[in-house]
DNA sequence: ACCTGAACACCGTTCAAGT
DNA sequence: ACCTGAACACCGTTCAAGT
């Protein structure tokens, strides 16, 4: 009862409303009550971070569409936060959740990328970067969305006039690629999973071919 | 005066003690005296992030070394971050910083992703998820960091008792993964700038070379 | 223009006392 | 075991009044 009524104020009022005496009074008490069910208020952000994600679907791994499916996976992960606006800052937060929804989802990440072939040592800071870059994104985006419209259209704006003073010599680049700013957030995304993807693709066809390989030669970046 | 006040809290305390009213104390006064000099809190967390990255070190763009060059800045602002605990999540939250250190540097990595020859249009987006990326790694780093040692200490080995307490069964791939998890935060950082920047460069072939080219052939994710 | 004291409307958490 | 009222030690921001 007590992560429902959190996430019904955090729904309603965003994450910043949820403070333990705003939960207490939903469900006509005081806030000390909690404290029976509840450590804290981070066991109670942990619970609700739990609940938000405990269903998102998790593929079975193919080595064969393992690209696909780790797409698939970081879209679904970041759709889920970006449609509760609040969770994702709470992942941000929770540095390494141990609740057993997100660990099932983590585990389905894993076997994704174990499943590519890349070196073992390389899978978990893999999963970990991309679950990171996920949660970062999402958060972005829901700043934007859990601000009070009218303030967020006004800060835009600040933005957009700021952005169209700026001094051509002291930032030309800024000033050349001014229109390219303007543009989904969820395209940007979509690009950086791609591009991410072709990253560790890269990865894997360095290790399995440590030399020249005879049919396909494919480069990444053997530099490391 | 209240810039470096604020700087100075945060250093000796971490930004959750930097309130108004400490800021103030501080400079033997009230905290009503700050908003002559200062709109609001979020005003003083972005002069803060402008005093602390002001100074990177921005190179002037070699389109033979961009990768090396996007390396080394993501590297240096990772370091500033993480060497400052609480600017990070500054950054965070601060969505567009607009301040004039920030901008520079930002137009520099502009700079360097452009000479790279990647279409003009996906240089935004390469630009803002790389530095979002660099971010939320300073930030997760200075969440660890910034906890007191022993609370942080304490969670770490809850953490790694939990790990070890999984049931094979439901998370197999976090069981079988286990001893790869413990490692340094930052080699994980660079090994995950390495994949980005390998995933930028497959995207530069790509564009670059639509056709299956004649010398040395490349591939990357062909598929968006 | 800059500063101040006092106030408003909040916080998370603890604790003795109850059932 | 669960709940409660009251309290402790804080918040950000505003505002009338001062210099």
């Amino acid at each position: 009862m007590i992560v429902d009524a959190a996430m019904r104020v955090m729904g309603a009022e965003g994450l910043d409303a949820v403070s333990m005496r705003r939960v207490a009074h939903e469900l006509d008490t005081g806030p000390a009550s909690l404290y029976a069910h509840v450590r804290d208020k981070r066991e109670l952000h942990e619970l609700m971070l739990d609940a938000a994600m405990r269903d998102i679907p998790v593929p079975e791994p193919d080595p064969e569409r393992w690209q696909q499916q780790l797409k698939q996976l970081g879209l679904d992960q970041a759709r889920i936060m970006v449609r509760n606006p609040g969770i994702a800052r709470i992942a941000m937060e929770t540095l390494i959740p141990t609740t057993p929804g997100i660990l099932v989802t983590m585990d389905a990440m894993l076997g994704i990328v174990r499943s590519s072939g890349l070196p073992a040592r390389l899978v978990p800071p893999a999963c970990d970067g991309l679950a990171l870059y996920v949660t970062a994104f999402a958060y972005e985006a829901s700043l934007w969305s859990s601000a009070q419209d009218s303030e967020a259209r006004k800060r835009l704006e600040e933005i957009n006039a700021y952005l169209d003073s700026l001094p051509a010599d002291r930032v030309p680049h800024l000033v050349a690629m001014r229109e390219h700013f303007r543009g989904e957030g969820i395209d940007h995304f979509e690009f950086m999973l791609d591009v991410f993807i072709a990253g560790l693709a890269a990865q894997v066809n360095a290790s399995t071919s440590p030399a020249a390989p005879a049919t396909e030669p494919r480069t990444g970046s053997r530099g490391r």
